[in-house]
DNA sequence: ACTAGTTAATCAGCCTCTCTGACTATCGTC
DNA sequence: GACGATAGTCAGAGAGGCTGATTAACTAGT
C-alpha cells in the first residue's frame, strides 16, 4: 500500500531497524553474540542502583514472567546480577554486571557512530530538527513519560 | 543508559510502536482479530499484481520458510490467495484477497488519523520536516530502495 | 541433448520470546 | 494477627523465527 508516500510508521521503522541490526552485528563481532533484542530492551531499563524485576517488566511492557526469563539468561551470560533488595525482603534488584557495562559501552559507541553518519547525510540542522520532532512526539506516544 | 538525551533509535521506536499498537487495536475492534504484526509485515509488501513468496521473504527480511508459514495463515484466514505464476512454473504469486483489501483500507485510514493527530501536535511544518528527514534517511538505511 | 548449477517452494525439527494461570513468600494495614 | 496487595517463580502453551534437507522447475554451457 501507499503508492506515492510511505506510511509514517514504516518510515520510522526503517531507520530504527537499520540501527538495531548494525548495533547487534557489532556486538556479535566483539564477542557478545549471546545477546538478543529482547534482552536489550530489558537491560536498557536497569537504573544505576539496580531495578526490580516488576518495574523492568512494566517499563518494557512485558509480563513479569517474561522479564524473569530474560533476566535469567542475562544472569547466566554474566551481563547482570541479582542482589537482595535491602528495603524489601520479597524483592531483588537487577544490576548491570561488568560484562554488561562493557557491552553497553560498545553498543552506545556504535549507536553514536551511526547517528554521526546520519548527521553527515542529513546535515546537522536537519538532524537536530529530527531529534526535536521525535522528542516532542514522545509526549503523546510514550506511556512511560 | 542515556541520562540526558535518548538514543535516536529509541526515539524512532517509541512512536512507531505507538502507531502499530493503535492500528492493531482498531483492526481487532473491527473484527480482524486474527491478524498479527508478523503477518502485516508480509502483507504490506504484496504488489498490486501479486508477489512471489521469495520476494516477500527478502523484503520483509525473513526466511522463505517463515514467509511461507505466515502466508499459509493469511490464506486460511482469507486475507490473501495464491495463484500460479504464468511466467514461471515453479513459482506462485501471493495476491491480496477481498478481506485483505478491506482490512488494509481500514488500517490505512486509522494510520492517517494518527498521522493527523501527530500533525496537530507538532504543527504542519514540523511534520513535513519530519517526513522529509525520514525519507532522506531511508536512502542510506533501506536495503530495498 | 545433457549435465550442472540456480531458484521457488516445502517439509521437518528446533529455539526464543511471549503469554495465561497458579503458586509461595513477604509486606503493610487495620 | 488476619487479610489483601505485591515480588517473584513454576508450569504449560503458542507464535514466530531459524537451519538443514528435499523436490520441482528453470537456465547455461558445453
Amino acid at each position: 500500500m501507499a503508492e506515492e508516500e510511505l506510511n509514517i510508521g514504516v518510515l520510522l521503522f526503517i531507520p530504527y531497524r537499520a540501527m538495531e541490526n548494525r548495533v547487534f552485528a557489532a556486538l556479535a563481532d566483539a564477542g557478545y553474540a549471546d545477546f538478543t533484542v529482547a534482552q536489550a530492551r530489558v537491560v536498557q531499563r536497569i537504573g544505576p542502583n539496580g531495578t526490580r524485576l516488576t518495574e523492568l517488566a512494566e517499563q518494557a511492557q512485558i509480563t513479569k514472567q517474561t522479564a524473569g526469563f530474560l533476566v535469567d539468561q542475562l544472569e547466566k551470560a554474566g551481563y547482570v546480577q541479582r542482589v537482595p533488595d535491602p528495603t524489601d525482603g520479597r524483592a531483588r534488584l537487577v544490576r548491570i554486571a561488568e560484562r554488561g557495562a562493557t557491552a553497553a559501552a560498545l553498543a552506545n559507541r556504535v549507536a553514536a557512530d551511526i547517528e554521526a553518519e546520519w548527521t553527515e547525510h542529513l546535515g546537522a540542522q536537519h538532524m537536530r530538527q529530527l531529534r526535536r520532532a521525535l522528542t516532542r512526539l514522545r509526549e503523546i506516544t510514550d506511556p512511560y513519560q
